[in-house]
DNA sequence: TAGTGGTCTAGACCACGTG
DNA sequence: ACGTGGTCTAGACCACTAT
């Protein structure tokens, strides 16, 4: 970052059009450069991560966020428009600019991209198996950014896709962010799962890296998904991360392919 | 589009800072709105088809375009970021703007995410087995926006990673953009497949869109990646589309993920 | 020193959604 | 009619690269 408070000031003042800055004081040219919107693009970061303005609600306009940090409207449209590149804001024209959702969104698709061989997105229902306290292994501690035995919660569940046995899910997730998750609540809770993780603990998922495999069937994951063992199984390592980076989901899928495949667009 | 030959001038005319514009003339609104970033858009992306500026070279400084067509600098800034960031384009601050290419570009892990366990792109070698001529079936034909019995293209090769045989590719083109491509000529060939699509017949792959499911191998493909058959399988079809998502290859992979996984960053 | 892309500003007007 | 985001302009200055 700059030298320059960004939340009081622009930095060495530069011009309007007409006027003749003397261009003086300040040599600038800071060997750690970082432009204004940038640094803008911070604040409103902080501001979503701090709650200030949660999910599905509207945050100020464009001309109020320019008077607040003290710099154009160009210069918060610039921060906004790379936060929205980002899914963190959704711009509407004529209405305003909201923090993203899980909620209400089809957003579900961003996240689970299986298709059923037509191309079409079914719906999917979950069927939960457990969901444990217990320590974390050194391998889920180094991935979630935890200590070795520290607490973790284990959630193993079924995906149905019209009926089939389609995915088999086991969800690792620090103990202290989601503390209260039982069983039951999650049962009781009705949508998506980030969708959950987000109205309930305030964690918001952002963004996520998975490793693909196939993989044959072991006995235990067959008998659950209803393929003979030694079946090929698309095998889908998933860590999610919230504001900051900060990993916050390990997953591991097991996806039957029959019927259905997992899209991925490259660009 | 806009009703404005945007090649000549820009709409309804716009006012600078200071004019004051009568806005009588012109009623605009059009139903059908484009703006003008969007037709310099589609005016580069003619030049950059018609390969006025072919890949690798630069293009005009962002003044000299804006002098040519007739609108300001933000106006043409704008419309190269949105081809930046498709890809298209690749911007080089105090160099110039060149026409993305596949050729001495890291680019080829753009397309193929096939990392070791560790997280390393380790370099493959390409091992040709056929390079044949025949008449499109039904399937591939729809694919590739042909007719039945069109000529086409196949290709077989492997890829090995650090010697291990890790890839089968059945790769489809339509015989009349690809005439001329024989097994002599790809063998001669050093680098990339696409950059030699590039180079050689001019067709620039500009996206992908892949379907994944895990399969057993077959005999016959078991026999040629050296794996048992009814060994899991990493299944890739990829359609690659030029400029004008114009569909130019079909592709279908068979990965052997010991070792390797298929990396993939959900945002 | 000159040229390129990159940042920032200020102001005008347009399209969209709501009263 | 009003407020929001979206487009467009013109001009100044900054940072990077080459000569």
């Amino acid at each position: 970052m700059n030298s320059n408070p960004a939340s009081t000031a622009n930095p060495t003042g530069p011009a309007g059009p007409g006027e003749a800055v003397p261009a003086a004081a300040a040599p600038a040219t800071s060997p750690t450069f970082s432009p204004l919107y940038q640094q803008i693009k911070g604040l409103i970061t902080q501001s979503l991560e701090s709650g200030e303005w949660k999910p599905g609600e509207i945050i100020p306009s464009e001309v109020e966020l320019a008077a607040r940090f003290k710099v154009s409207q160009g210069t918060v449209r610039k921060a906004i428009d790379e936060l929205a590149a980002d899914n963190l804001l959704v711009r509407r024209q004529g209405k305003g600019t909201f923090v993203a959702t899980h909620n209400e969104d089809r957003a579900q698709f961003r996240f689970l991209r299986l298709l059923a061989d037509d191309g079409a997105e079914h719906p999917h229902v979950s069927r939960l198996l457990e969901c444990r306290r217990l320590r974390a292994s050194a391998d889920i501690a180094r991935q979630l950014d935890l200590k070795p035995a520290d607490p973790v919660v284990l959630i193993k569940r079924l995906l149905q896709f019209d009926g089939e046995i389609t995915v088999l899910d086991e969800i690792w997730l620090p103990g202290l962010v989601f503390r209260g998750l039982t069983l039951e609540r999650l049962s009781e809770y009705k949508g998506p799962l980030y969708a959950m993780f987000e109205t309930e603990f305030g964690t918001r998922m952002i963004r996520a890296s998975e490793k693909i495999r196939a993989v044959a069937a072991d006995p235990t994951v067959a008998g659950l998904l209803q393929v003979p063992p030694g079946f090929p199984l698309l095998s889908v390592e998933r860590v999610s991360y919230t504001y900051g980076d900060r990993p916050v989901e390990v997953r591991r899928g097991w996806y039957v392919t029959t019927g259905y495949y997992y899209q991925n667009d490259l660009s």
